[in-house]
DNA sequence: CTGAAAGCGCTTACAG
DNA sequence: CTGAAAGCGCTTACAG
């Protein structure tokens, strides 16, 4: 048995195909008796729409791109998992492209998707100009896209208040990469915190947003003569990493040194101490990321950014100095 | 400017339709003279093939659908990444769907994905006949398509093996919610193994895999008169909740009792202590199922399950007890 | 090697 | 309210 399609409903039911096409998409325009001979059709040859057909003469695919840099990390899961809960109610397929091993171009073509959500802040403006796109977390420069974002500046500034409100005095901050955007705006609030406090200029560490370099601040900060009491950085995993080495040498946190991260991904709520952290509300970015692009799609949206609310959450890695 | 059609570069060209469709898909059909002729007029028209009438005609989706319990877990994203490192370079999408909020039998059609790749142990085995499946990490009873999975009862055994080598001679088991597949044969391996060392049967906590039933699992622990010293647990995430309650309580592990978990999940690495545990081959998984499924696509697969090896990572959770 | 034509399974403007 | 017909953009068996 080949799978039935809309004339043999037609056939069955004794109306043509446009009739039993209407009754599905539009029941309201066909009389109530014709509708039940053609619903008893349905039933009787177990017939389900063929979305292919329809979304080629719709011209529309039916899909949504999210274009990830780590499909492995958790980071983007939680945004995805936002993403998901706003499409599939909308009846959009979610489609998921890791920039790794995926040409970005791919999805650029209508023909795959009907939009895309951007989690990479590294994919080129030029390949996104064709179809409807929002950007999540990171702005691509020199792209007019919305974007669904928080305010990083903001957000350092909040770490460094909550050091000074302690009683620090001396701050120091382990940036992401010179020259990324959030790094930049991170270490914009850390400064302006900073001096509209009072406080001494924050001793800067370049790390990279990874662990690693977590660790490498660490040992720059066992070097240093006058250290730091309060250190901020950039990421929740170059504060794991900080704080393990520092562990390792027997410095206590935040017995010798209090630690602010930032994200609030989800293994620093189990860390020894627990880690203070400023929280990007990954799931609420998903939302309302697909929430806008649904709204470009079904032509009312402005193109203004969305901008999220942070939160300082208060744990265990950040006391009064000594 | 519309988007240029076959039949606009059939125009430009002075040949039919039929020429240029073969020109891209087996171009060794066409003379190198028709076919340079053709690529002019590609390029000069900025035509760009229509996938959704391409697999429209070809009664495909190009895609694949994951059907997955949890977007936001780390564990699932890993497998993910695993199956999008072998679906990209193939030319199939990867679809992404949350059993929490997708009805699964909206991708059991054959409209929506050429093929499903189940990471959820209780998606019901009836939405799953219509198309070529691969489960992964959970078999679902009552279905007949090939697993990826591992020997997780092989897997108990290595840990309570371990805790035997290092002369632990009381153990206990934290399990899963019973009558879960992977609870059951987890806790196989761990009678198994520990009658085989000539232990005592060890001591049973029931869990969910959860991070509160962890803790909860604690709880018990330290109302024991007679307790274990080697718990066994059956997830990292109650693990983690077992250790934070118990250091909570001034135990220390593994000074007072050794732990192993079981997934090695990201975090439990950077743990204090690091929690020794069985490794999943994730990535690995996500791979070998998405292979298989291109082998069923292609008509070239047996039936057989895929069995892969996981590994006992040793950390500080575990030593010699007291 | 190349073309005319049918067809994948729908939808919809138009006419009645 | 309903139908005949064209069309979404490809592909391919068939004939030449």
């Amino acid at each position: 048995m080949n799978r039935p399609r809309i004339t043999d409903v037609a056939r069955l039911a004794g109306v043509s195909t446009a009739t039993v096409s209407r009754a599905l998409s539009r029941p309201e325009r066909v009389s109530a008796e014709t509708r039940a001979t053609i619903e008893r059709a349905i039933a009787e040859t177990g017939y389900r729409l063929n979305h292919a057909a329809r979304n080629l003469r719709h011209q529309r695919t039916g899909s949504i791109v999210a274009l990830v840099p780590n499909l492995a990390n958790p980071y983007f899961s939680q945004i995805l998992s936002g993403i998901a809960t706003v499409l599939s109610p909308a009846g959009y397929n979610l489609l998921v492209a890791d920039t790794r091993t995926t040409n970005p171009l791919r999805y650029a073509d209508p023909s795959h998707a009907d939009g895309l959500i951007v989690l990479d802040g590294s994919v080129p403006p030029s390949v996104l100009i064709e179809r409807p796109t929002v950007v999540v977390s990171e702005q691509i420069p020199g792209l007019s896209a919305p974007g669904v974002l928080i305010d990083n500046e903001a957000a350092a500034a909040m770490a460094v208040t909550h050091f000074a409100d302690l009683g620090h005095r001396k701050i120091g901050h382990v940036t992401g990469p010179r020259g990324n955007v959030l790094t930049e705006q991170r270490l914009a609030g850390t400064e302006r915190a900073a001096s509209a406090r009072g406080l001494p200029a924050p001793v800067l560490i370049e790390g990279d947003f990874s662990l690693a370099s977590g660790r490498r601040a660490a040992q720059a900060w066992l070097e240093m003569t006058d250290r730091p009491t309060g250190m901020f950085l950039a990421s929740d995993e170059m504060a794991c990493g900080f704080i393990g080495e520092l562990q390792r040498h027997g410095i206590g946190v935040p017995r010798d040194v209090s630690v602010i991260g930032f994200d609030d991904i989800e293994m620093v709520e189990h860390l020894t101490p627990g880690l203070t952290t400023i929280r990007q509300p990954r799931g609420a970015m998903g939302c309302v990321s697909a929430e806008r692009l649904l709204a470009i799609l079904n032509g009312n949206d402005d193109e203004s950014d969305t901008i999220l609310p942070v939160e300082l959450i208060l744990r265990a890695s950040t006391a009064i100095p000594r």
